[in-house]
DNA sequence: GTGTATC
DNA sequence: GATACACAACGCATA
DNA sequence: TATGCG
């Protein structure tokens, strides 16, 4: 990690502010800008030090976008970065970190509309502080998201492990779990893998595991594999490359039982929501614990 | 979107 | 100066 | 070792 800088994130140019990055609803660059910056106070702390993926769209989503994963040569000093090793022998890699609203304008005006994220912080990479299932239905229905999603819950209170739930603002969902660090990632995805399995091994004919597409038929697919070095997620609060904009939203439990869909919030509804309700993860850190080892059945 | 090569 | 072009992912499970 | 997958 390098010095931060606190820079205004009205002082970031926009190269284009008038582009239009989505076609359908005509949002342009500088409105991805002003969401970033009226939702920076919720989203920075969830991705805060976690090495940062941009899925970017330069020309628009009518266009073929890319990922950026190594921080580009032209980055600007000013925004932190980490470099690490990669899992293949001799090879590195440097990557952004995400730490101001400055930078965040900046993502806007590289044409970045989705950020994925690290499950563990720039200080100890290798220590996962996040367990994620990420939920991924068969089909645009949700009511088998929350199912999933309410099954799972139970079962983790059982063990007395609290979890937290987000949109995607695509189709599915992520169930969050807050950790200590204490273990490394191949240690929490074999704990992720077991008890998902034992999930779906209670709800054949409406969960799966399976990697394979072609082995899921019709179920929700409890993905588990995200749970890995290098790995990432969709960011709070990002912005998906879709009509309508919508974005990932952190939920409470209480609010997931209203919603519809994974895309209920979107760019221009959010805002007005948090105001209202504040940020129902707040205090996901604090809950932070220990995986207990699992019992043989369940 | 940006850096570099080329006329 | 205008324009063309290259470039921008990786870890892991399974077959 | 080469895909499939996210
Ligand atoms: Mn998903
Ligand atoms: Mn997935």
């Amino acid at each position: 990690m390098t010095a931060r800088v606190t820079t205004d994130s009205d002082r970031v140019e926009l190269s284009h502010p008038d582009k239009v990055l989505f076609p359908e609803d005509g949002i342009t660059k500088q409105e991805l800008a002003d969401y970033f910056r009226d939702v920076a106070e919720f989203m920075l702390p969830q991705v805060r030090d976690r090495p940062m993926t941009l899925q970017r769209f330069p020309n628009g989503i009518g266009e073929p976008g890319f990922y950026q994963k190594e921080a580009p040569s032209y980055l600007p000093e000013w925004i932190d970065t980490v470099t690490f090793p990669l899992r293949e022998e001799g090879r590195e890699q440097r990557q952004i970190l995400c730490n101001s609203a400055a930078t965040l304008a900046y993502l806007a005006d590289q044409g970045s509309i989705t950020q994925h994220v690290w499950l563990s912080r720039a200080d100890r990479l290798e220590y996962p502080d996040r367990m994620i299932f990420d939920l991924d239905p068969p089909d645009d229905d949700f009511s088998i998201v929350k199912f999933a999603a309410n099954t799972l819950r139970a079962k983790l209170k059982h063990l007395g492990i609290p979890a937290f739930p987000m949109t995607t603002g695509s189709r599915g969902l992520h169930v969050v779990v807050p950790l200590d660090r204490s273990v490394d990632f191949d240690t929490v995805r074999a704990w992720a893998a077991e008890f998902a399995r034992k999930l779906a091994w209670a709800v054949p004919d409406s969960f799966t595991t399976e990697l394979r597409k072609e082995s899921r038929g019709d179920r929700l697919f409890i993905d588990y594999t995200r749970n890995a070095y290098g790995q990432t997620t969709v960011a709070p609060y990002t912005v998906r490359a879709k009509k309508g904009a919508p974005v990932a939203m952190p939920v409470s439990w209480e609010e997931l039982e209203d919603l519809e869909s994974s895309q209920a919030y979107n760019i221009r509804n959010i805002v007005k929501h948090l105001r209202e309700t504040g940020d129902p993860w707040r205090d996901i850190d604090r809950h932070a614990g220990k995986l207990p080892a699992l019992q043989e059945k369940k």
